[in-house]
RNA sequence: GGCCCGUUCGUCUAGUGGUUAGGACGCCAGGUUUUCAUCCUGGUAACAGGGGUUCGAUUCCCCUACGGGCUACCA
């Protein structure tokens, strides 16, 4: 077989897309598996809708994610040149023609076709005209009565009757080509071999093929992927859920997390294996594996995905991915040193789902003055009321206030011969002084609490929960 | 409307002409635990419907239903 080549050709059009970073990523592990190279190019043909900030967050997003092209970025909108020549290529040889037709009569043809129920052929009078004057389009000439017919590798065999297929616009003038034209000249040009995109691309897929047949060009092989659906299974979009890759990135969606998520949508290996890094991914990857229905995006599954990558995380790593969170919600993280925030941070990275939940997890480590209600030390279930609260933290300052080394270990053993001594229940002595140190319901536990603050620090938070409970 | 594509637990999915239809997320319950989380155990829940073909269909074929995509001088 010969070179494999493939592209990710985004319109930039709008934010990076997880729907577009889910094609650009099997078009990246395709390419990979097999050695190929990657093109990339924007197409950017609209210039209405083409917004130069839209190419540099989907350049800087795919960045982001780790997934790189061989060759690019080539712009559409700067190649007028070579699709005006092939343009006159077509016209010249009757394959395409131009068209003088106002708007006002194709909306009447059309108006015709549907009260006839004609299928939406172009054909009018002006078209064999071509003396008229003034603005044209150029149309391409569709052949009647013929079957056009591409071997999908996602879905096998498609047919399309050319009847079905009005002569289409390739050209809103010489110097502005359109989208279905323009992506045939530069798939050939660049010799792309494998066109792999989105399912919406099916219906596209047989006024291309004709395009190559009127140049005599190779076909490519195409491979349909299954759309990425809303919950309502409509085709994903902005309106009914989140689809930035920005997005899912400032919220602390880990890269790896994201491409392992959107790689699971519409495609698996046969074994029970979910977790992949890109390696891995790339080894596994077959377009035979590819599903044919839609999948629905499920956020949920994203966040166990994620929560799973940041608990494998080095707490190193993490604190490095942490640290503009805290930024921005200005929590002085440094305040008890280096040291006093890694282990901060290390209590808390099993419960964390995505990076944005940092300060709220943190945040009390490092508040000076804890203010919570006191009804907090009350659990029924465990028989905590606000007098045995009291008992439990002054029973914790003497504990404390004796031991020679503060640790998980130490905390642990005479806390537990306390419990032991009056007979209580381990929450009864435990949940007030967790409560005490973290100022929240919920938290790392209390030894570990204890060791991170430290004698005073965990003397200063248990006075206070006194003072909270007086 | 026309054309095209699709349909296994709520979701992502495995799978086969004969299976107790498997896993994961979620959810529920239990265990571990001072809480939450983690972890462990268990549970819940699916072959869209109808016809064929067949000794036997979730699996193959047809029809219907449902869903989706496309139907631009957008991409």
């Amino acid at each position: 077989m010969s070179e494999i080549r493939v592209r990710i050709p985004p319109s930039p059009t709008g934010l990076l897309h997880v729907g577009t970073v889910r094609t650009a990523l099997y078009n990246y592990l395709f390419a990979k598996k097999h050695k190929g190279k990657i093109v990339f190019r924007f197409e950017d043909t609209d210039k209405e809708r083409s917004k130069k900030e839209y190419e540099e967050d989907i350049l800087s997003g795919l960045k982001n994610l780790g997934l790189s092209y061989d060759e690019g970025v080539f712009y559409q909108s700067k190649r007028t040149e070579i699709y005006k020549k092939y343009l006159e290529v077509l016209l010249e040889e009757g394959k395409a023609y131009k068209c003088f037709c106002t708007k006002e009569e194709l909306e009447k043809k059309r108006e015709e076709q549907i009260k006839n129920k004609l299928p939406p052929r172009h054909e009018c009078c002006c078209c064999d005209n071509q003396d008229r004057k003034g603005d044209f389009v150029v149309r391409f000439k569709v052949s009647k009565n013929k079957d056009i017919i591409f071997d999908d590798l996602v879905r096998g065999k498609v047919k399309i009757s050319s009847n079905e297929i009005a002569d289409f616009v390739i050209a809103k003038s010489m110097t502005e080509p359109l989208y279905n034209y323009c992506v045939v000249v530069d798939d050939y040009e660049m010799k792309i071999s494998h066109i792999i995109r989105g399912e919406d691309g099916i219906s596209n897929t047989p006024k291309q093929i004709m395009i190559y047949e009127a140049f005599n060009w190779n076909i490519p092989q195409f491979a349909h992927l299954p759309l990425i659906l809303n919950q309502d299974k409509s085709k994903l979009s902005k309106r009914k859920n989140r689809v930035s890759v920005d997005a899912f990135l400032e919220d602390g969606i880990l890269p790896d997390a994201l491409l392992n998520f959107l790689a699971l949508l519409g495609w698996n290996t046969s074994d029970e294996k979910e977790i992949f890094t890109l390696d891995e991914l790339i080894q596994e990857f077959d377009l035979k594996n590819v599903h044919k229905g839609g999948a629905v995006f499920d956020e949920k599954k994203l966040l166990w995905i994620n929560g799973l990558y940041i608990r494998n995380k080095s707490t190193e790593e993490l604190k490095k991915l942490v640290i503009p969170y805290l930024k921005k919600a200005n929590i002085d993280y440094m305040k008890h040193g280096e040291d006093f925030f890694t282990k901060a941070l290390k209590s808390t990275q099993e419960r964390m789902k995505k990076l944005s939940e940092a300060p709220e997890l943190l945040a009390f480590f490092f508040k000076e003055d804890l203010d919570y209600p006191v009804d907090f030390f009350e659990h029924e279930k465990m028989g905590v009321t606000q007098d045995v609260a009291k008992k439990a933290l002054k029973e914790a300052i003497n504990a404390i206030s004796n031991l020679e080394e503060i640790t998980q270990e130490t905390t642990e053993e005479v806390l537990v011969a306390k419990i032991k001594e009056l007979g209580w229940k381990n929450g009864q002595l435990l949940w007030p002084i967790r409560v005490a140190l973290s100022g929240e319901k919920f938290s790392p536990g209390v030894f570990e609490l204890l060791e991170i603050f430290g004698r005073n620090e965990s003397l200063k938070r248990i006075n206070k929960g006194l003072e909270i409970l007086a």
